[in-house]
DNA sequence: CGCGTTTGACCTGCGC
DNA sequence: GCGCAGGTCAAACGCG
């Protein structure tokens, strides 16, 4: 079926602005694909982006280092709120904001070392599209090789 | 037994 | 200076 594939499409400053509130300037909007996804991402964030206006979230003081500042984000048209992207997620919070009728779920990589996060948030005007936005970049290959986004496409495409 | 998910409380930043 | 919204952490629970 159509609606179980995953697209990917790009963000319009207007509507990313809306969406990401008021946090957010204007996020780079990257197409990653389905057997390059990694370096793509990687490639784009660092090569187009790189403002870490607001870094220093947490609480006190960590004493942990700054907030990555790769951010990037696009969305997928999936009934899959989260989709494996070969890396492992653990989700360490969930959010409803205001400008959408979802609650946004907060991810962090289990990676040791691996300061990377992911929101997931699906749109309200859209409940079909999801928005997934990556911030940081993960220091270490996909654990999961075997089940790369490329398999899960095909998988859930067919 | 280990790990991931869940939920509430708390903190920080920004706007008014 | 206060209030709102967003973001993060921690403890407990459930599942594998």
């Amino acid at each position: 079926m159509e609606q179980n594939q995953i697209h990917f499409f790009g963000l319009f400053p207007s509507s990313a602005s809306s969406i990401f509130s008021s946090s957010t300037s204007n996020i780079p909007v990257v197409f990653p694909h389905a057997h390059s996804r990694n370096a793509a991402l990687m490639d784009k964030c660092g090569t187009s982006y790189g403002s870490e206006n607001k870094l220093k979230f947490g609480r006190k003081d960590r004493g942990d280092k700054e907030t990555k500042k790769n951010k990037i984000a696009f969305q997928t048209r999936s009934h899959i709120d989260v989709l494996d992207d070969g890396f492992r997620w653990r989700k360490y919070g969930q959010k409803t904001v205001k400008n959408s009728k979802f609650p946004r779920s907060y991810y962090k990589c289990t990676h040791q070392g691996c300061n990377v996060k992911k929101q997931v948030q699906r749109l309200s005007k859209d409940e079909d599209i999801v928005m997934t936005t990556y911030e940081g970049i993960h220091s270490h290959p996909t654990e999961n090789s075997d089940e790369t986004f490329e398999q899960i496409l095909r998988n859930m495409g067919r």
